[in-house]
This record gives structure tokens, C-alpha cells and sequence, in this order.
DNA sequence: GTGAAGAGTTTAAACGATTAAACTTTTTGC
DNA sequence: GCAAAAAGTTTAATCGTTTAAACTCTTCAC
């Protein structure tokens, strides 16, 4: 069962292959003969020709193909982030190949390689911890790409990155205007920036707010350990001689873990201990005190990281570098 | 900034290209002289080199590409599946091209045909309703694929799928040796046999087991509309005559707008509604009563698929079937 | 009638790899 | 010493497109 090519469909018709190409791709529109451009277009619908885009790609350099690096491919906020790329990029013809780094930086470089390898015309990528070097050597090879969600101030290029800064400080804002004054924050042991922004814009609005932070009440978990790690965090913080009255979980995976141990505890929601969680999942919704969340605009950042994508892979010189805000959704648990 | 080709490396080292191919590839071990090799391998090394996979997918008629059609991408269901594929497949280095039908014919044929235009290997599809002509029209084409979820019974094709009779017939006689009688359904309204089996399995059990099913337990709700029709469809069973007393979702999107609208009832879980869903989200556990419900393997299903489908590759022959089991796991709702 | 313009089509190279087959040089056996 | 085998390397075709340039007819103006 051989595919069809164009030279199937020129010698059927009796034509050169050029032609059929012209025909088929609209090209040199009106110089070309009506009965023999019809001929041509029965033909290849005839013998079911559909362009190899594989021999197109190696001669017109483009392979209409966007990679997509996540972290998890499996956790809603990059599945949501990933359809709404798809969207985004089929309007423009472009297909999305993906891959989950875990976080982990051999894995990141492997899923590079591999996209570079299958000359991807540009790249969304979240980056894990420690991949600086990659972004910059990415750059400096002109690969047209994207920084989401995560990105490093050190290193220049595009992307589209929530204001972690602010977000934090809403949500620790938010919850000392409900009366709360000793505030955890329950966050990933990490170098990577937008965390750390996560951690500073808390430890900003709580100073702003007369409050000094304790040490004791920022708990950082090492990302391979959150199954067990953050019920452990919790119970410390609600075990401190002066328990902490307010919450801010800086993830949904370390929220969802947090719901799933504090629905066992005895202690209430809001009462006893106010929540505030980054990102949104419906799992939100189910706990008995559906959460306070910090909402992340994934639609507008997904279309802007397609928009500049394409804007670079004309253009490879400026760089956009796009902060969203996100926004405070006030529920019952804060 | 050229990308560095074999040529260029064969003209840097003053070797033939088929040389330097041969070196690479390790092709031809033993017969090319040491020194040489060794030049080649660095000098590609030194440049930059990385194989052009488009080029070399032209010339070898492989691309080592996947193309996986869920319904939504976003859906935890699908992008769990999404990822064990991926992991899977890049243990034979395999890339995954994905997309997503949205239940919708004319999106999925558009998908396949995409796909195809970009040569994947093979198909790992989760089809919607009113797709087996495509499926049909692969299979004469010898396109390798595995149905992954549902298939068409009246379409013979490679398929890994949850054995969904069983399933709801488990539920159902879980329910009534709970004590329950008068179980509900709510399910979608769709041709795709899957979710046929879902209910014939619910009905048989219920028979099996001296009860009459009323067709007002049954509730089927478009595809579109779940999130006013889900609320709706619990009302109505819980304002019939006989309310029904316990209640099994078809799906995790269903329940998991059931669940929030429970929420809102005065009623409670398990003593006045006993539930079971289908599926596994995170948000089961944060309803108030962690939901009963029926896992399917995931993990098996998706390796499954890739093992099936790479031996379709292999041989277009065999047609492989492959039915899992779903296991109960009996929690507090239930 | 003739040269130019226009219309319609073909030629042929190129993209970057792979690989069978051919070729050249060295080694080996006797 | 010399043929045959082995070792090492090159030649050249090919995969299926795209596309600039060349080519061949008509048609038209004057």
C-alpha cells in the first residue's frame, strides 16, 4: 500500500511533477490551464494523495511543529496550559509535540535534544531548576522560543510569567485584612525564580503589614517529597507555640496534599486556619471550605506565548517578556 | 547560524559523507579505520552536529513519532493517559504528537489527518462517536493504531479498553449487597458503546439482582451540556416519586459536577445517596465522603497500547484486544 | 509578418540524510 | 611473488517535495 506522491499523480495525468505541485499548493495562480488544474485536483483526490509533509519540511526548512516542555504533563495546570497551546496553534497550522521534564534537568536537555533533533520551528518550555545554561545556549543558537510560567531574570529572553511577586503579596494581604497574623507558606525547596518570588512577595506584604515573619513558618519541601512531606509541614506549623492562623500554599499538587490531610484534622476552615492556595483545580470546589485561590489567566497566557512564539520565529531579534497578574477569588476558606 | 549537516563535517574532516553517516550511526562496525572515526567523531562533536531527523525520516520512511488523539487534553483522565504514553514511548524514542477531538467528528478527522500528512508511525486514538468509518478507512490503509478507551465492536481494530459491563456491573451489585434498590445513572447520550456498556452493565446487574430498573433512573445528558444538565439530572432522581437512594457516574466529569452540586444539598453521603463514579481524580478524596469509585488501570492501559502498537508496526497482520478490569475501591460514600 | 509579451508547462537542482554497490588499498596464505 | 580475501572508503541513487529559471507556444500590436 504505497503513498501516493506527486509524481504518481504527474504521470497519471501525463504532466510534470512541478505542476502538480503548482496546482496543488495554489501557486502561480491563473497561469496555469483550467481543464489541466482540474484534471490534476481529481486526480490526487482520486488516488487519495495527501502531501508528505515530512519531504515538505526538508525542503522548506519549516516543520509547522511547536515542542512543548512542561513538568508534568499529568498535572492540570500544565494539561490546561498544553490545550490551550493546541488551540492556539492549530489556528495556525501548527501541530504540538510535548514532553515531561519532572523536573528533572537531564531529562529537560534529553526532550531539547529530541526536539532540536526533529527541527521543531519553536519551543514552549517551562523550565526546571538549573536549566539557565540550556535557555541561554537555546538563544545564542537563535532557536525562537518561549519561557512559561517559570523563567530566569539572569538570563534574557521571551517569556510569559505570572507576577509571583504580587500574587503573593494579594493573597498574604488579603488574608492579614481578614485578621490573620501569622501566616504559612508552604513552598517547594527550590532555586528556581518564580517560587522565590512566591516566598518574597510573602515575606514583603507581611513586613508591609508591620508583621516579621518567622523563619519557622515558611516550610520547604524538597520536590520529590510531597506525599509525605506536606502533611508533615502542616502539622508543624499547627504544633508552633503560636500556630499559624493563615495558609498560603504556593502550588496546587502542594494544596491538593494539604486538603486531603487537613480534612482529617480536627481543626476548621476558616476558622481555625485561613487558606489561600495558587492555582486552580477542581478539587477546590469539594472541600468542605471550597478554597480561596490565586486564579493564574491560563488562557491569555497560553495565546501570548503562541503570539510571541510566532513573532519570533519571524523575527528573532527583540525580546517580549510578558508578567500576567493573577487574581484573588475569595471563597469560604479565607 | 547554518545548522551543521554530514556534508559539512565530511568537508571539515576531507571524507566522504557516506563516511561520516556510517561513523555516527555506527554502522559498518569494524571496517572503518580507527583514526578516522575517531576524527569524525569529534570534529561533529566540535561543530555542533545534530542529526536532521526530518532528512533522515524522508530518506528511511520512519519518523519515531506517535500521534495520540484524546477527547481533551485537559481532562485528567486523558492527560494521565497522555503522560504514561509518553513515558512509554520514549523508552523506544518515540515522540508523542497529540491532539484533541473534543468530541467532534470533524475535529478528529482533521487530526488524522494532519497525522498522517506528518507520517507518525502510528496511532494511539481514543475515537469519538460516529468514527468508525475513519477507524475502518485506517486499518484498509494498514496505518498502525490502538483504540485506547472505546472502540467500535462492529469495526474490527487493535484495542486496549476497560471491560465497562463489568464495571458498572460491579458498582451496581455493590450498591444493592449495600442495601440500596432504587440506583440511578447518570451518563452521557452517545452512540459510543463504551458508555452503552456502562449502562447495559448497570441494568444487568440491577436484574441480576431482582430489581426492575425504571427508565427514570437513567439520566443522559448531551455531551455539551453537563455543567447546567448534571445539577438538573440529580435533582430529578432525588424528586421522583421513589428517590433513588444510590447513584453511579459514568464518568469523572460528571461526577465531579455532581459532587459540587451535592454539596449544595441539605441531603447526605452515603446515608441518604450511596455514590460511585467511575474514574479516579483528586478531588474524590476532598468530598466530604471520599467517593467509592472504579479505578481503571491507567498505567497498564497506556503501556499496553504503546506494546500493541508497536507490534502493529512490526506486523500489520494480528488484530490484538486487550479488556482490563476496573477494580472497586470502596471508600466512604459507598 | 514579426518581435515582444503573455500563457502554460517543464527542467533540474536542492533540502540532508541513508545505504547498496563499487572501488582502492592492504594484508594474508602458500 | 601473486591471487584472493579483508579492510577501508567513495560513488551515486534515492526519499518526496519546492521553486527559480528555462523553455515552448500563442496572441497581439503595429
Amino acid at each position: 500500500m504505497k503513498r501516493v506522491s506527486l509524481k504518481d499523480i504527474a504521470e497519471s495525468v501525463g504532466v510534470s511533477t512541478a505542476l502538480v505541485s503548482y496546482v496543488l499548493n495554489n501557486k502561480k495562480e491563473g497561469r496555469i490551464g483550467k481543464a489541466i488544474s482540474e484534471k490534476i485536483r481529481e486526480t490526487a483526490k482520486l488516488m487519495g494523495y495527501r502531501t508528505n509533509q515530512i519531504a515538505r519540511s526538508l525542503k522548506t526548512n519549516k516543520t509547522l511543529t511547536i515542542g512543548l516542555i512542561v513538568a508534568d504533563i499529568s498535572n492540570p495546570f500544565s494539561s490546561s496550559l498544553a490545550r490551550i497551546i493546541e488551540d492556539a496553534a492549530d489556528k495556525y497550522q501548527y501541530t504540538v509535540i510535548f514532553g515531561s521534564s519532572d523536573e528533572k534537568l537531564s531529562k529537560f536537555e534529553k526532550l531539547i535534544d529530541t526536539f532540536l533533533n526533529r527541527q521543531v520551528d519553536g519551543l514552549i518550555i517551562s523550565p526546571p531548576d538549573g536549566a539557565a545554561a540550556q535557555i541561554s545556549y537555546l538563544r545564542q543558537q537563535q532557536i525562537p522560543l518561549v519561557l512559561l510560567d517559570r523563567y530566569f531574570p539572569e538570563v534574557p529572553s521571551n517569556y510569559v510569567a505570572l507576577d509571583n511577586h504580587k500574587a503573593s503579596w494579594d493573597a498574604v494581604t488579603y488574608l492579614v485584612e481578614k485578621g490573620r497574623s501569622r501566616i504559612g507558606l508552604i513552598n517547594y525547596r527550590s532555586e528556581l525564580f518564580h517560587l522565590n518570588q512566591r516566598a518574597q512577595g510573602y515575606l514583603d506584604a507581611l513586613r508591609a503589614k508591620g508583621i516579621t515573619p518567622l523563619p519557622e513558618w515558611q516550610e520547604l519541601l524538597p520536590l520529590d517529597a510531597v506525599p509525605e512531606g506536606v502533611p508533615e509541614a502542616i502539622d508543624r506549623l499547627l504544633h508552633l507555640p503560636q500556630p499559624v492562623d493563615g495558609l498560603l500554599f504556593a502550588s496546587n499538587t502542594l494544596c491538593a496534599t494539604g486538603l486531603r490531610h487537613l480534612n482529617r484534622l480536627s481543626l476548621r476552615v476558616p476558622d481555625d486556619l485561613a487558606i489561600v492556595t495558587y492555582d486552580e483545580t477542581e478539587s477546590l470546589d469539594l472541600f468542605y471550605a471550597p478554597l480561596t485561590y490565586l486564579r493564574q489567566p491560563l488562557p491569555e497566557m497560553g495565546r501570548q506565548a503562541i503570539d510571541i512564539l510566532l513573532k519570533a520565529m519571524e523575527n528573532r531579534q527583540q525580546t517580549v517578556q510578558c508578567q500576567m497578574e493573577a487574581t484573588l477569588i475569595p471563597r469560604a476558606s479565607a
